[in-house]
DNA sequence: TGAATAAAATGACATTTGTCAACTTTGCTT
DNA sequence: AAGCAAAGTTGACAAATGTCATTTTATTCA
C-alpha cells in the first residue's frame, strides 16, 4: 500500500453495473433473489474503494445504510471504553455490512475496519428496506445469515468465558483459517494480523499470543515468519481449540 | 414444587384455542401477523406444561419443531465438555425457542430448562416454515428479532472477554433485572438463582459470586437472603456493570 | 419444630493471566 | 545497504481468578 493510496477516501468506481453477474453474489444474502430484485439493487447500489485500515462503520454511529463487500478483507468488532477491541469475526466476499434493523434508525452496534484494500457496494437504507420489503425470499436469506451469525457468536461467547489462553489463540488461528483459508503446500494463512489484532480476536493481551505461538511453535504445530504464519498440523491446532 | 408434579412429562393441555387473543401475541414475534396467519397458527399448535428444571431443548439434538413460551421463565445455555454451563439469556412470555434454520434441519445450538413452571406451544418444523413463507411480515420479525439477540449476545462476548469478576457479577444481575424484572420497592429480583447459576450466567465460579455479592452488600448495593436479591442501588450496579 | 441435607460464605492457597521492561527481529526509508 | 522505527519475543513479577477446605446459613422433609 502506498502513501497516494492511504489518503484516498471513498473514491466512488463502477464495478459492475449489474449485480447478476457480481462475482460475489453466489455468497451473498442475494443469491436467491429474483431478477427483477437484483436489477432494484444494481439501479440503487454505489460502489466504492476502502484502502487498508480505513474504517467502514463506526460502532455508536448510525449508518444511512448498507455495505456488501465485492472484494477484501474487514474486521468486525466492538471497543471497551479503554479502546480495547474484541474482533467478532471477519467479512469477505458477498457479505453483508451495517444491517442492523429493518424498521427504525440504530445506532450500529460494531465496528468494520478493511484489512486490505476492499471494495464495496453501498445501498441507501431506504431503499435496501423497500427491497427487502418487495422480496420475501431476501428475508428469508437476512434470516439464515443472522441466525447463523448467532450461532457463532454464541460459540465465541463459550470460548471467551471457559477457554485458557493457548486454547484462545488456537481457536483465533482456526477463525483466522476459516475465513480466509490458507495457500500453498505449507497452509499459510491468506489473512495476516499483527499479534495484537490476534490478541483481540483471542480475547488476550499481545505477550499471550506470542507465548502462545512460540508453545505451538516448540510442538511442531505452526511455523511464524514475522505476520505470516503457517498451519503445520491442523488436527492438532483444532483438538487444542475444542471446548 | 410438588413431587407430583416433578413426574409430569409433556402433558398436553389446552391454554388458548385462538392465538389471537393470547396474553403473550404482544410480545412475541407473531404480533405483527394477519389474522389468517395467526389461524393458521391457532390450528397447528399443541400446548405443554414444562416443571421447573426440565429440559425444553438439548444441544446438539435435532428439534423437531419450534417452541413458544406462554407463561414461565427459561434459561438458554451451552455447555462445554466438563458440562460447565454458560448461560447465554433468558427467554420469557412471547419469546420463541428452537427456531435455528428455515431451509435445514440442524442440530440445536443451544440447550433451554425451564427455570419456573412453563407453559409453552409447540408448533412441528414442517407447519412452522410453511407458515414463515406464506407471511413475509413473520419472516421480518424473525430477522429483527434474531438481530436484536445478535447484538446483545456480541455485548456479552465483550464483556466475557473484557470485564472483570465484579463488573460481570454486576452484570448478571443486571441481565436478571431486565430479564424479569423486580418486585416490591425493596426491588427484589423476580428471578433466584443459585450462585452457581449467577456465575454461569457471569462466567465465573460460585464462589466468586458470593464474593463479589459480598462486597456489593457491604457498599450497601445489594441485599441477599437465600437466593432472593434485593437491588438497593440500581445506578451503581450498572456503573460496575459499564464497559 | 428440628434434624438432616444442601447451598452459600469465607479464607488460604495455587494457578493463570496480565503487565512491564529489556532485548531481538522485522521491515521501511533514505 | 544502513539506520531507524515499529513490532515481536521473552522473562520477571504483580494482580486477578480459580480451587479447595471449613464454617456458616438456608432449606427440606419427617
Amino acid at each position: 500500500m502506498t502513501m497516494v493510496a492511504n489518503k484516498i477516501k471513498k473514491s466512488h468506481i463502477n464495478v459492475n453495473a449489474d449485480c447478476s453477474t457480481c462475482v460475489s453474489l453466489g455468497c451473498s444474502v442475494l443469491r436467491n433473489c429474483s431478477p427483477e430484485c437484483l436489477q432494484e439493487v444494481s439501479a440503487a447500489k454505489r460502489c466504492f474503494v476502502y484502502v487498508k485500515g480505513q474504517r467502514i462503520l463506526m460502532e455508536g454511529i448510525e449508518s444511512d445504510g448498507v455495505y456488501f463487500i465485492n472484494t477484501g478483507k474487514v474486521k468486525i468488532f466492538k471497543s471497551d471504553k479503554d479502546d480495547k477491541q474484541l474482533i467478532l469475526r471477519f467479512a469477505k466476499s458477498g457479505e453483508i455490512l451495517g444491517f442492523c434493523s429493518i424498521d427504525e434508525r440504530k445506532e450500529q452496534p460494531v465496528s468494520a475496519v478493511a484489512l486490505d484494500d476492499t471494495v464495496i457496494c453501498y445501498l441507501d437504507n431506504k431503499d435496501f428496506m423497500r427491497i427487502i420489503r418487495d422480496n420475501p425470499e431476501l428475508a428469508l436469506g437476512l434470516l439464515k445469515f443472522y441466525n447463523e451469525e448467532l450461532i457463532e457468536v454464541e460459540n465465541k461467547s463459550l470460548k471467551l468465558a471457559r477457554m485458557n489462553v493457548p486454547g484462545k489463540v488456537a481457536d483465533a488461528l482456526m477463525t483466522m483459517y476459516d475465513a480466509y483459508g490458507s495457500n500453498g503446500k505449507n497452509c499459510t494463512l491468506n489473512l495476516m494480523l499483527s499479534r495484537q489484532d490476534i490478541a483481540n480476536l483471542a480475547g488476550t493481551t499481545k505477550e499471550q499470543v506470542s507465548k502462545a505461538l512460540s508453545e505451538f511453535k516448540l510442538k511442531g504445530i505452526v511455523k511464524t515468519k514475522g505476520k505470516q504464519i503457517d498451519i503445520l498440523n491442523l488436527n492438532s491446532l483444532r483438538s487444542i481449540a475444542e471446548i
